[in-house]
RNA sequence: GGCCCGAUGGUCAAGCGGCUAAGACACCGCCCUUUCACGGCGGUAACGGGGGUUCGAUUCCCCCUCGGGUCACCA
């Protein structure tokens, strides 16, 4: 005759000590810290993801533990076709690799199956075990039942869930269940809680410190309909079995947190579990019309990460602001040690902020521009390249044709003391290198106000004479004065401020109407440094262009 | 609405009973400078409110307020 138990969780032939004898304890040093990154396979990894995969490898690999990846693929609506490839390979872009956990063809390690819907049969077990305990039923309320309860609840300001005299299976008898799977009804496995929420547990979360909640009371679900677990109960199965000690997670799970831990207690009870270590993290937030908000795939673009890879920040900027957010003195810290690799800061956990943080695009951009400023044209070059090939055909054909051309655009100001601080995403480079390229050249004479036009030409035509391809930068500067003296602007900007009525105008006017002239625009790095590698033949074609269009 | 979390300048934040309340970003001014970028110097700007505890509270406790989160067979 078969039971109850063999009814409802039908095809589990293994006992509970049988699979916790599979996933023994890990031989690792003292202090080791094992740490999961589990999301599901959406094919959607967006800032939130990444922050907190920073703090489970961080943690994991600064202790010599383990970080691994597991897809909580319990949700089929949330799994996506080569969801899992997006994950590693996004999070490879940002360095962070898994040392165990699946991978793009199978997994690695020897706590799998590390997909979810591979463990149904585990799972199937311990719900067994917790309901041969009296810790879980059957439930076979349907969706309208369930539906109607929630809105009685709440016409009555009852506190929604199901618990009390709202857990209309809890009590079932035998009989009753039978005749309900003699119909075939589907149903789900319930947790039987025995909490009282006017009773306080103690959690210490990592990041919050003591903290007081009341027990849960909720006969919340186990297993699905399907047979599937739902997260709450694969977590602590899972991060039991698999031997995680700290659970990285958004604050947003705290509510089901006296959830787990009373799955937990009753675990505890069959066969001694203890819950995992908790870091339940801040969330990032944006400013919407001066009300703070949780970011929203929907309304903020800049919450995907594949936005960042688009308009070409480089993945390390992303890093490098995150940690800013993450510890308060990673800042001070990488003040101190510029070059240092980021893997070198001492990361802690102590020195993470309870408090959600507003996402600041401005900073981001600051930390980029820095981190550009520190890289070599070589390195800015290939990055630039990389990028452009996948979001800018026109600039990579360029960039393509004179890698020489292009690095030494890229060098002028850069390696010095005080670099240049003109980009801060790739996005930035085209605009800034464009005058550089016949085909992107698009002036826009706009000459200083205090000159006449014909000043303006005569500056235009003499310089066509006297520039020399090989007159350093003293030399090349001493002609433009000459020139300015000749028309009678002051050759030295501190004549001019001397006596401004002497002089029509000074050096920098001049200068300023090559600068024009040869860029198509008023700002530019080093003019002599640009005249170098534009050449003698474009400067002498755009002086004439430049002179053409004044004469017209 | 119940429950939970949070609260120092516009933003991120240091502070952990006694400070003229750091620093960074952003903003503004000055200097440097042939433009820009960089750099240097300086400036505006904060402990949400009320009660306690204490010789003394930004710091500890309570209440209020505000902000956020969460109340699924989603994670």
């Amino acid at each position: 005759m078969e039971s109850l138990a063999e009814r409802l969780f039908p095809g589990v032939t293994e006992t509970p000590e049988q699979i916790i004898a599979r996933y023994p304890k890990r031989n690792l040093p003292e202090g080791a810290a094992v740490t999961r990154f589990a999301p599901s396979p959406t094919g959607f990894m967006h800032l939130g993801n990444l922050y907190g995969a920073i703090v489970d490898e961080r943690l994991a690999h600064r202790s010599g533990g383990v970080f691994m990846l597991r897809i909580e693929d319990t949700d089929l609506k949330r799994s996506v076709n080569k969801g899992v490839e997006k994950i590693i390979s996004t999070l490879g872009r940002f360095g962070l690799c898994f040392d165990e956990g699946v991978t793009r063809d199978g997994e690695r390690g020897n706590y799998g199956p590390y997909r979810q819907r591979q463990r149904e049969k585990i799972y199937k077990v311990f719900a067994k075990a917790l309901f041969e305990a009296g810790r879980a039923y059957p439930c076979f309320a349907t969706e309208e039942e369930l539906k109607e309860m929630r809105e009685r609840q709440k016409a009555v300001k009852d506190n929604p869930g199901y618990y009390g005299k709202y857990a209309i299976w809890r009590d079932a008898d035998e009989e009753r269940i039978l005749k309900a799977l003699d119909e075939g009804r589907p149903y789900v496995i319930r947790f039987r809680s025995q909490g009282d929420p006017s009773r306080k547990i103690i959690h210490n979360d990592l990041i919050r410190g003591r903290m007081e909640i009341p027990e849960n009371n909720n006969d919340f679900v186990l297993l699905k309909s399907d047979g599937i677990p739902t997260y709450h109960f694969a977590h602590v199965v899972d991060d039991t079995l698999m031997g995680t000690t700290h659970v990285v997670r958004d604050e947003s799970w705290l509510p089901t947190l006296p959830w787990h831990l009373e799955m937990f207690a009753a675990m505890k009870e069959l066969f001694g579990w203890k819950p995992p270590k908790y870091i339940h993290t801040a969330q990032l937030l944006k400013l919407d019309n001066g009300k703070k908000r949780k970011l929203s795939k929907r309304k903020d673009p800049e919450l995907a990460l594949d936005y960042y890879g688009a308009e070409g920040y480089p993945e390390q900027s992303l890093v490098e602001y995150l940690m800013t957010v993450l510890n308060s003195n990673y800042e001070e810290w990488r003040a101190a040690n510029p070059d240092a690799d980021q893997r070198d800061f001492p990361f802690s956990i102590k020195k993470m902020s309870a408090a959600g943080a507003l996402f600041d695009m401005d900073k981001l951009i600051d930390v980029s521009k820095n981190l550009i400023a520190r890289m070599g044209a070589d390195e800015v070059y290939s990055s630039l390249y990389a990028w452009a090939n996948a979001y800018d055909p026109e600039f990579f054909a360029l960039l393509d044709a004179d890698p020489d051309y292009a690095r030494a655009i890229l060098g002028i100001g850069r390696g010095g003391k005080k670099p240049r601080k003109d980009l801060a995403v790739w996005k930035d480079a085209k605009p800034y290198m464009a005058f550089f390229y016949d085909e992107l050249f698009a002036p826009e004479y706009v000459y200083p106000e205090n000159m006449p036009g014909e000043d303006i030409l005569a500056v235009l035509k003499v310089y066509a004479g006297i520039y020399d391809t090989s007159d350093d930068s003293a030399a090349w500067f001493d002609k433009i004065k000459t020139l300015s003296a000749r028309l009678g602007y002051a050759p030295e900007t501190k004549l001019y401020k001397a006596a401004p009525e002497a002089y029509k105008g000074h050096v920098g006017d001049v200068s300023m109407v090559l600068r024009v002239a040869v860029t198509g625009r008023q700002n530019s790095p080093d003019l002599y440094e640009v005249m170098r590698l534009l050449g003698k033949d474009k400067i002498l074609k755009r002086l004439e262009k430049a002179a053409d269009q004044l004469e017209r």
